[in-house]
RNA sequence: GCCUGCGUAGCUCAGUAGGUAGAGCACUUCGUUGGUAACGAAGAGGUCACCGGUUCAAUCCCGGUCGUAGGCUCCA
């Protein structure tokens, strides 16, 4: 056999025999990794265990890197399937992906798993990693995984496999008495993988699909040091303290009620005051580029949507109708067809355009229970929404104006991590779930992606995520805890204004259907303050902080000079309040400190004597001594600034 | 909506092999007047989510309903 030359990335050209493995090479030659699991040979990765046969280039890689990592997932995913499988031995396995950090497997299993039979599978995989069992591939043509598969009676591989390209490879991976139809690739033994652990057990459909058969999920996560993966368990319990359903009951800012019904939240005084500031915020920055506000009711006649195709599209996600009269009413879903009546129901003219509508107004939808979360999925949402009604030619600068917006709400928030998607139609759904008109589509697709351009705004497509009017770009942001939440949306609607016979007179006299962009940059107040809470941990800004100061007298006897500054900030429109109990200092600042309260003003002998305050800010250990007017004028221009820090 | 787990005081949680319950914090009162994350004492608080069934007896066992958690599915 001839000789063939590798390059291994960070050692050098080496010589060998063909048909040589990386796991030969790892042993034969100084300096490579001692925890290297899997390869990439020009650019592909591959098990240590492939024959090489020609010149490369080869390098070795450990979990530590991010595809070493997510190969030890995979594998992990397999370990968990072996372990399974030995302890209930009727369970037929279906698919084991790795994710970030994670990696599940669905198993079609006779009893969902329960807490105690994870514990008995993470034992059992402890075992076959002591086992230290070689794992193997095969790969074999259609007609042998069918019989192999079919044999060992695991029903879910014989239908993937049916499903798979007739040409492509098929691969069988093996460890001890396990076999699993995989792409792999994977680490060379069981035994590379010892420190994993099983998070959850859920359901899960077959494919996705309600229709299909319930299927058990359990999720892991596996790295190659201990060290590792105690640090992520750590940050998932971080991540537990930052919940915003945690966070907003600790601060008392919404609440579930259940004679009330679920996904309806209560706003209490606290939460009512981050509502009204996001608001004033919002207000503002609209008000500076010519919306108009308007007032729509929160009932209205079936007509409208049947009109509007949102009874067609979305009746399952509406609010049943009530009769009124004989006459079906529902809750609105949405603002968009008030507005397209306010629009219509005076004449317009190309001096109007664009005309720019914004309504802060409550909608209700009917979603399911399963999936309501929090104040992230609710059933009652107060809407930031707008629809600006615009000519084609002012569609550009309309669109790019609204994610401009996105900006700079971001900026206030010191939301640095947000990604666009452009959602596009998906030819496949025309005339079903969306308007029947491809070259329509198509066209303002394309206008919205060179908008998009033009601004030299980054951003991702999406097939087949549009609106049933016209597509869309969504803004995904991640809370600090890392969970992604669409937050703002921006839709373009080039059939909706048609329906509803929206027109204005263009400079020829013609009339012309204007076209709309539907925007919500903050989305709902709803989502929008859940993500806000996790986001900064409950720690807000001054501006948006329900409870901004609070006076702390040292003992009783400064009660007096405490109340008369209480007074002087609540008269100059600061959110202040005194704690005049019978509690020893070090007592009122700890529960200040608990209910994350921005500032402290801690006023005693010697700032009565002084005329002063000392201002104890939250996790600022040196405190400020200012007199009474030098504090609230300060702070009032932190507020009034919207300033993000602490 | 689906699968599984959970539901005890305002909050965080104990507990009862079936005999109607307990702690800490919070709350109220009294004492204390204290300088940077918990002063002391006393008191008040619960139809053990709701509705049925089994039982002499149910917070506990069984069934249903509601709510909630983790996921799946969905999101104008």
């Amino acid at each position: 056999m001839s000789d063939i030359l590798i390059n291994i990335k960070g050692i050098g050209e080496h010589s060998f025999r063909s048909g040589i493995t990386p796991l030969e090479i790892k042993s034969e030659v100084k300096g490579i990794q001692k925890n290297a699991i899997i390869c990439k040979i020009n650019d592909s990765l591959v098990d240590l265990s492939s024959k090489i046969s020609k010149d490369c280039e080869i390098q070795f890689l450990d979990a530590q890197s991010k595809d070493g990592h997510s190969v030890l997932l995979h594998s992990t995913a397999h370990l968990m399937a072996q372990a399974v499988k030995r302890l209930y031995p009727k369970t037929k396995v279906t698919i084991g992906p790795y994710l970030d950090n994670r990696f599940y497997y669905d198993f079609d299993v006779e009893t969902p798993f329960t807490e105690e039979d994870l514990k008995e599978i993470e034992k059992e995989m402890q075992k076959i990693s002591d086992e230290n069992l070689d794992i193997s591939h095969e790969v074999k043509s259609r007609k042998e995984a069918l019989d192999f598969f079919e044999k060992i009676s695991e029903s879910y591989k014989v239908e993937i496999i049916n499903d798979i390209d007739k040409d492509e490879l098929l691969k069988v991976y093996s460890q001890g008495e396990f076999s699993d139809l995989c792409r792999g690739p994977h680490v060379p033994s069981t035994g590379d993988i010892k420190h994993f652990k099983l998070l959850s057990s859920s359901a899960a459909y077959w494919r996705g699909d309600e229709k299909n058969q319930t299927l058990q999920r359990v999720y892991g996560t596996s790295f190659q040091n201990p060290k590792d993966l105690k640090k992520y368990l750590n940050q998932l319990e971080e991540q537990k303290k930052r919940d915003h359903r945690k966070i907003g009951k600790e601060l008392d800012l919404y609440f579930y009620d259940e004679e009330i019904g679920p996904g309806l939240p209560l706003w209490t005084p606290n939460g009512a005051v981050m509502i009204d500031e996001l608001e004033a915020l919002a207000k503002e920055k609209e008000d500076k580029v010519g919306y108009l506000r308007v007032k729509t009711p929160h009932l209205t006649k079936g007509l409208l949507y049947e009109k509007s195709g949102h009874l067609e599209h979305y009746i399952s996600s509406m609010y049943p109708a009530m009769d009124v009269d004989g006459t079906d009413y529902y809750m609105k879903p949405m603002n968009c067809p008030h507005h397209h009546k306010i629009f219509a129901n005076t004449p317009k003219s190309y001096r109007d355009l664009p005309y720019r509508l914004s309504e802060y107004g409550t909608c209700y939808r009917y979603e399911k229970s399963g999936e309501l979360f929090g104040l992230m999925r609710v059933r009652s949402m107060q809407m930031n929404d707008a629809h600006i009604y615009c000519s084609e030619d002012q569609f550009k600068d309309e669109f790019i104006g609204v994610c401009n917006l996105y900006m700079e709400y971001f900026k206030i928030f010191g939301i640095d991590k947000y990604e666009m998607r452009l959602s596009l139609h998906d030819p496949k759904g025309l005339g079903d779930k969306f308007i029947n008109n491809s070259e329509l589509w198509l066209k303002t697709e394309e206008d919205v992606r060179n908008a998009l351009k033009d601004a030299k705004l980054k951003f991702v497509e999406s097939v087949g995520d549009a609106a049933f009017y016209g597509p869309k770009i969504d803004v995904q942001v991640w809370s600090s805890i890392g969970r992604e939440f669409t937050l703002a949306t921006n839709q373009v609607d080039f059939a909706v204004p048609e329906r509803f016979d929206l027109h204005y007179t263009d400079t020829d006299g013609s009339a012309k259907t204007p076209l709309c962009i539907h925007r919500a940059p903050l989305g709902t107040h709803e989502r929008f303050i859940g993500f806000l809470i996790e986001h900064f941990g409950g720690n807000f800004p001054l501006w948006l902080a329900p409870k901004q100061v609070i006076i702390l007298p040292v003992s009783d006897k400064y009660n007096d000079y405490a109340e008369k500054i209480n007074n002087h900030l609540k008269a100059e429109g600061v959110r202040s309040s005194l704690d005049d109990r019978s509690e020893k200092i070090g007592s009122k600042i700890r529960d200040a400190e608990l209910q994350k309260i921005n500032i402290m003003v801690i006023v005693g002998e010697k700032e009565v004597d002084s005329n002063t305050l000392t201002i104890r800010r939250r996790f600022i250990k040196e405190q400020e001594v200012l007199s009474l007017e030098q504090f609230t004028s300060s702070i009032k221009i932190e507020i009034k600034e919207r300033r993000v820090s602490n």
